[in-house]
RNA sequence: GGGCGGUUAGCUCAGUUGGUUAGAGCGCUUGCUUGACAUGCAAGAGGUCGUUGGUUCAACUCCAAUACCGCCCA
C-alpha cells in the first residue's frame, strides 16, 4: 500500500466548510422516515432553543449548541433514530426595536409607515438576518435537520398559537381585563412580571405634609416617588398604629392638586417604615392598587403610554416625564411650605429586560393566562419524575416559581408578532374569539368587525415549540414519532420564561411533558465573572473563534469546560486547548498514514497481540467505558477529558512512541503488524472523539485505508465504539504502569543531572523477588532502551557489582543508572533527602493508621490489607534510599 | 426576608457513592531542530482543599455554624 499524505501543517479552514456541505447534502442530519422507525425504537430528539432571528450568535449559543451537537452525534452513532430540530424565534420586542431603529436612521417611523408596511419591512429584515444566524449555526458544525427548520411566525406555528389561545379561552384559562401591568414606555408595551428586572437604585426618600381637610393639622408622609402624588386618591395607616388612629376616617387635602382624599386603615401598611403613613396611588403601584380595591378608592391613571404625564394632572405638569415631574413636584411642595426633608434611600426599581427602561405600573386592558391550573400540571409532571433536571438543584427554581405563579400578561402593544385572534363588533359590543378569521366567514358578512390591535407575547409561541415544530395541531407522523423529545439543553436564565412554560403547554395540550431530561448549562462570562454583553464590549464572537481556532476547538473546549452547569469564565486563549488537541490528532494521524508506504494491512482478529498491544486496547476500552458513562450522565467535561487523555497520554505519548521500535525494524511482517494495529486504534479513537471534534475526525476518517475493517461512508453514521470485555487486561495495565514508572525514573535522573539527550546511558534493574511485573519488563527491554535513550539495560535479582551507579527506587524495583561520574553528589543527596521526606510523611500517616485499634477493627479487610502493603512498600523505599545516601556519604 | 451556587496550585477549573503520596489545562523553571507534531517532546517547582466545631477508625468529600463572592425570588 502507498503512504497516505496529510498536509504538513494542520489548518481547520482547509476542510470544515467542505465537510459540512458534504454531510448536509448527504442527508446525514435527518432521521429515518417516521414510518420506517419501529415502534420499539425510541428516537433521540432535541429541539433547539430558537435563537432570536435578528440576533447574532453569542458564546452562550456557542456553548448551548455545541453540547446539543455532542449529544446528537453521540446518539446518532449509537444507532438511535436522531432528530435535532433547528429554528428561530421572531422575538417580538427585540426585532421590532431593531427595525424601528433602522427606520429612525432613515428619518421615518413605524407610525409613518403604518402597520401593514411596517410588518412587511420587518419580514424583509427577518429574511436577511435569518440567513446570518443559520449560517452561523452551520459554521459551528451543528448537525441539525435543516429540512425541518421552523420559525415561530411560520404558518403552521401561527396556527398552533391560535389553537392554543382559543382553546385556553374556551377552557376559561385566558381572560381579558383592565389591570395594572408592567409598562415599558420605551417599547410602548405591557410586559409580563417575569420580564421585569429589579435593580438596586440609590434614590431619595422625601418627607412632606398633607394638610387635613378639617384644618385640624397635617400628616407627614414619606415617599420615594413624589411625582405619583398627582394620582393619589387616599392615605393609609396601619389599623394597629395608635399614633394615627384618630386620623382614620378623616380626609386630607392633596397638595398641588387640592383633591380631598380619605385616610383609611389597612394592615398592609408597615408601621416602622417611613412615617407609618403611606400615600395611596392605586393607578401606579400594585400594592396601592390592592389597598384601593379594599377601600373603594378612586383609581386615577396619570401617565400617557409614552411615560409623560397626562390630562389627569394639573396643567403645569402635563407632558412632563416622570423625572421632570418629580423635580417640579418637589419644588412646588417646597414653595407651598409643606416640605420637610429628603434623605438618601436605596431601593429596587423594575427595568425592562429588553431595553432597561424603568417600568411603570400602568392601568390598561390586557389579556392574561390563568396560570394556576397549568402550573399544577407542570408540578405534577415533575413530582412523578417525568421531567429531570441536570443538575438537579434547578428543581428548586422550577418548583418555587410554579408554586408562586402569577397570571401571565400575554398581550403586547406591538405590531410584530401573532395578532390576537379576537374581533370586536363595536355596534353590538360582541367579542369573537376564533380560530379562523370571522371577516372571511360568510356568517359575519356585513358586520363591521375590528380585530384586537395587540399581538401575543413571543413566549406564547415558544412555549409550544416542542410540538408546534413537529406539526401540531395536525396529528403528523413527525409528531407521533418524535414527541415527546428527549433532552432540552438551555441556560438557567430562561427556566421560567421558557422551560417551565413548555412543560405547562406540553401537559395541557399533549398530556405529556415535552422532554424528559433538562440539561441546564451555566452562563458564559468573562474572566472577571461579568456577563458578556455588547455594552461592556467583552463579548466574544463564536464565528471569530471558529475562524481562528476551528469549530472543533470551539466545541471541544466548551465541552471540556462545561462542568455541572457551572458558569464558565472564558477567555479567547482558552480555545488554544482545543486547537492544540486537534493539531495533535492531525499530526499523529499524519505520522501513521505516512508510514503505510509498502505495508500490507492485516485484519485485527488475525494479528497476534503483544503485551503492549493488549495494553493500548485495555486503555482504549477504559476510555470508551468512561466516555459512555459520562455521556449518559451529561458529564460533558468528564467525557471530553477521558477522550483527550486516552488519545494524547496513552496513544500518542506511549503507544505510538513504542510502535517506532516495530515500524523502524527491518522485519516486514512486524512492520505490517504494527501499522495494522496503529490504524486500527486510530480509527476507533476517531469514532470515540467524533462527537467532540467532528470535522477533523471526519477528514481523517475519509483518508483512512479501507482495510483492515470496512468503513462507513461517513464517520457521522459509523458505530460508536463499544466496551469489549475481552480487551480488559488489568495485569497488563499494572505491568505497564511499572514500565512507565521505570522509564520516568530514568528520565528524571537524566534531566536532573543534565545528561545530554544524545548520551546513551546504561542501567541495571533489580526487582524484588516474586515481583509480578519482572517478566514484562524483561520482555520489553528493547522498548525501555528506546524510551530512555539507553545503550543497554540489564535485569537481575541483585544489585550490580560494578561501581559508579546512581539508584532510584520504584514500586517493586530499583534502577541503577551508571552515571556516577556525571552527577553532582551534593545535588543527588539533596534529591534523595527530599524524596525521603515526602515518603516519610506518607509512611508516618500509614503507620499511625495501622497502630490504631479502631482502624484495624472497623475498616474493611481489604482496606487494612492495602494499607499494610502501602506501609511496607514505603518503608522499603525509604530504607533503600537511605542506603544510597549513606553510600554517597550523605 | 427566602432559596441556590461558589471558595482546592500564580490563573481558570476537575475531584461520581468518605480510604489517592489531592489532579488537569494555562502560566512558570530547566533541557531538547529526539526519523508525526515547537499548536511539540522530556523533566521540574507550586496546594496545611475559606474559617471553626462535629460525626467517623478515617473528612477536600458527610453534618452544623460562620465569613466572603455571585445569582434567583420576594
Amino acid at each position: 500500500m502507498k503512504a497516505i499524505e496529510l498536509a504538513k501543517t494542520f489548518d481547520h479552514n482547509d476542510f470544515e466548510d467542505r465537510i459540512y456541505a458534504y454531510w448536509k447534502e448527504s442527508g446525514y442530519f435527518a432521521p429515518p422516515e417516521p414510518h420506517g422507525i419501529p415502534a420499539d425504537e425510541k428516537p433521540f430528539v432535541i429541539v433547539i432553543p430558537p435563537p432570536n432571528v435578528t440576533g447574532v450568535l453569542h458564546m452562550g449559543h456557542g456553548l448551548n449548541n455545541s453540547l446539543q451537537d455532542v449529544l446528537i452525534r453521540y446518539y446518532r452513532m449509537l444507532g438511535r433514530p436522531t432528530l435535532w430540530v433547528p429554528g428561530t424565534d421572531h422575538a417580538g420586542i427585540a426585532t421590532q426595536n431593531v427595525v424601528e431603529r433602522q427606520l429612525r436612521d432613515r428619518g421615518t417611523s413605524r407610525r409613518d409607515l403604518g402597520r401593514e408596511r411596517f410588518v412587511e419591512e420587518t419580514w424583509k429584515v427577518k429574511d436577511e438576518h435569518h440567513a446570518i444566524i443559520t449560517r452561523q449555526l452551520e459554521k459551528i458544525g451543528a448537525s441539525c435537520d435543516w429540512s425541518r427548520e421552523r420559525f415561530t411566525l411560520d404558518e403552521g406555528l401561527s396556527r398552533a398559537v391560535r389553537e392554543v389561545f382559543v382553546t385556553l379561552y374556551e377552557r376559561g384559562l385566558v381572560y381579558r381585563g383592565n389591570y395594572l401591568v408592567n409598562w415599558c414606555s420605551s417599547c410602548g408595551t405591557a410586559l409580563s412580571d417575569d420580564e421585569v428586572e429589579y435593580v438596586d437604585v440609590n434614590g431619595r426618600m422625601y418627607h412632606y405634609y398633607y394638610p387635613l381637610a378639617d384644618g385640624s393639622g397635617k400628616v407627614e408622609i414619606a415617599t420615594t416617588r413624589p411625582e405619583t402624588m398627582l394620582g393619589d386618591t387616599g392615605l393609609a395607616v396601619n389599623p394597629r398604629d395608635e399614633r394615627y388612629s384618630a386620623l382614620v376616617g378623616k380626609t386630607a387635602i392633596l397638595p398641588l392638586v387640592n383633591r380631598e382624599i380619605p385616610i383609611v386603615a389597612d394592615s398592609y401598611v408597615e408601621m416602622e417604615f417611613g412615617t407609618g403613613v403611606v400615600k395611596v396611588t392605586p393607578g401606579h403601584d400594585i400594592n396601592d392598587w390592592e389597598i384601593g380595591r379594599r377601600h373603594q378608592l378612586q383609581v386615577i391613571s396619570i401617565l400617557n403610554p409614552d411615560g409623560t404625564l397626562n390630562q389627569n394632572v394639573p396643567q403645569p405638569y402635563r407632558g412632563l416625564s416622570a423625572l421632570e415631574a418629580r423635580k417640579a413636584v418637589v419644588r412646588d411642595v417646597k414653595q407651598a411650605g409643606l416640605f420637610i426633608r429628603d434623605e438618601e434611600h436605596s431601593h429596587q426599581i423594575g427595568h425592562c429586560y429588553r431595553c432597561q427602561t424603568r417600568i411603570e405600573p400602568f392601568l390598561s386592558d390586557q389579556w392574561f393566562v390563568r396560570m394556576k391550573p397549568l402550573a399544577e400540571k407542570a408540578l405534577g409532571a415533575w413530582r412523578r419524575g417525568e421531567v429531570m433536571f441536570y443538575p438537579p438543584r434547578w428543581e428548586n427554581t422550577y418548583t418555587n416559581w410554579l408554586e408562586n405563579i402569577r397570571d401571565w400578561c400575554i398581550s403586547r402593544q406591538l405590531w410584530w408578532g401573532h395578532r390576537i385572534p379576537v374581533w370586536y363588533d363595536d355596534e353590538t359590543g360582541e367579542m369573537i374569539v376564533s380560530r379562523t378569521d370571522p371577516t372571511e366567514d360568510p356568517a359575519y358578512a356585513g358586520r363591521n368587525l375590528r380585530q384586537d390591535e395587540d399581538v401575543l407575547d413571543t413566549w406564547f409561541s415558544s412555549w409550544l415549540w416542542p410540538f408546534s415544530t413537529l406539526g401540531w395541531p395536525e396529528q403528523t407522523a413527525d409528531l407521533r414519532t418524535f414527541y415527546p423529545t428527549t433532552t432540552l439543553v438551555t441556560a438557567y436564565d430562561i427556566i421560567f420564561f421558557w422551560v417551565a412554560r413548555m412543560i405547562m403547554a406540553g401537559m395541557e395540550f399533549m398530556n405529556e411533558a415535552p422532554f424528559r431530561d433538562i440539561y441546564i448549562t451555566g452562563l458564559i462570562r468573562d474572566k472577571q465573572g461579568r456577563k458578556m454583553s455588547k455594552s461592556l464590549g467583552n463579548g466574544m464572537d463564536p464565528l471569530d473563534i471558529v475562524h481562528r481556532f476551528g469549530a472543533d476547538a470551539l466545541k471541544f473546549t466548551l465541552s471540556f469546560l462545561a462542568a455541572k452547569g457551572q458558569d464558565i469564565l472564558l477567555d479567547e486563549d482558552d480555545f488554544h486547548f482545543g486547537s492544540k488537541f486537534a493539531n495533535k490528532i492531525w499530526n499523529a494521524s499524519r505520522y501513521l498514514l505516512m508510514n503505510l508506504e509498502g505495508r500490507t494491512l492485516l485484519a485485527p482478529d488475525r494479528i497476534e497481540l503483544k503485551p503492549i498491544d493488549r495494553w493500548i486496547l485495555h486503555r482504549l476500552n477504559g476510555a470508551i467505558a468512561e466516555v459512555r458513562r459520562a455521556m449518559d450522565a451529561y458529564r460533558f467535561n468528564d467525557a471530553t477529558s477521558a477522550g483527550y487523555e486516552f488519545f494524547w497520554n496513552d496513544f500518542c505519548d506511549w503507544y505510538i512512541e513504542a510502535s517506532k521500535i516495530s515500524l523502524y525494524s527491518d522485519n516486514d511482517a512486524e512492520k505490517d503488524r504494527a501499522a495494522s494495529l496503529l490504524v486500527y486504534v486510530l480509527e476507533e479513537s476517531l469514532r470515540l472523539l467524533h462527537p467532540f471534534l467532528s470535522f477533523i475526525t471526519e477528514e481523517i476518517y475519509q483518508k483512512l485505508p479501507e482495510f483492515p475493517e470496512a468503513r462507513s461512508q461517513s464517520i457521522i453514521v459509523a458505530d460508536y465504539p463499544v466496551e469489549r470485555p475481552e480487551r480488559d487486561a488489568p495485569q497488563v495495565g499494572r505491568d505497564f504502569d511499572v514500565l512507565q514508572e521505570l522509564v520516568r525514573a530514568v528520565r528524571t535522573l537524566r534531566s536532573e543531572f543534565t545528561i545530554p539527550p544524545a548520551t546513551r546511558i546504561r542501567f541495571h534493574v533489580r526487582s524484588e523477588p516474586g515481583f509480578a511485573s519482572t517478566g514484562f519488563l524483561i520482555e520489553h527491554s528493547a522498548l525501555i532502551t528506546l524510551l530512555t535513550t539507553a545503550q543497554d539495560v540489564t535485569f537481575s535479582g541483585s544489585a550490580p557489582d560494578a561501581e559508579g551507579s546512581v539508584a532510584v527506587v520504584g514500586t517493586g524495583f530499583e534502577v541503577y543508572v551508571f552515571i556516577r561520574d556525571a552527577i553532582d553528589v551534593a545535588a543527588e543527596i539533596a534529591r534523595l533527602r527530599k524524596s525521603i521526606e515526602k515518603l516519610q510523611k506518607a509512611l508516618d500517616a500509614s503507620q499511625k493508621k495501622l497502630a490504631s485499634d479502631g482502624f484495624l477493627q472497623k475498616a474493611g479487610e481489604q482496606i487494612v490489607q492495602k494499607e499494610r502493603e502501602k506501609r511496607d512498600e514505603l518503608a522499603r523505599r525509604i530504607s533503600k534510599m537511605q542506603g544510597y545516601m549513606a553510600e554517597l556519604g550523605g
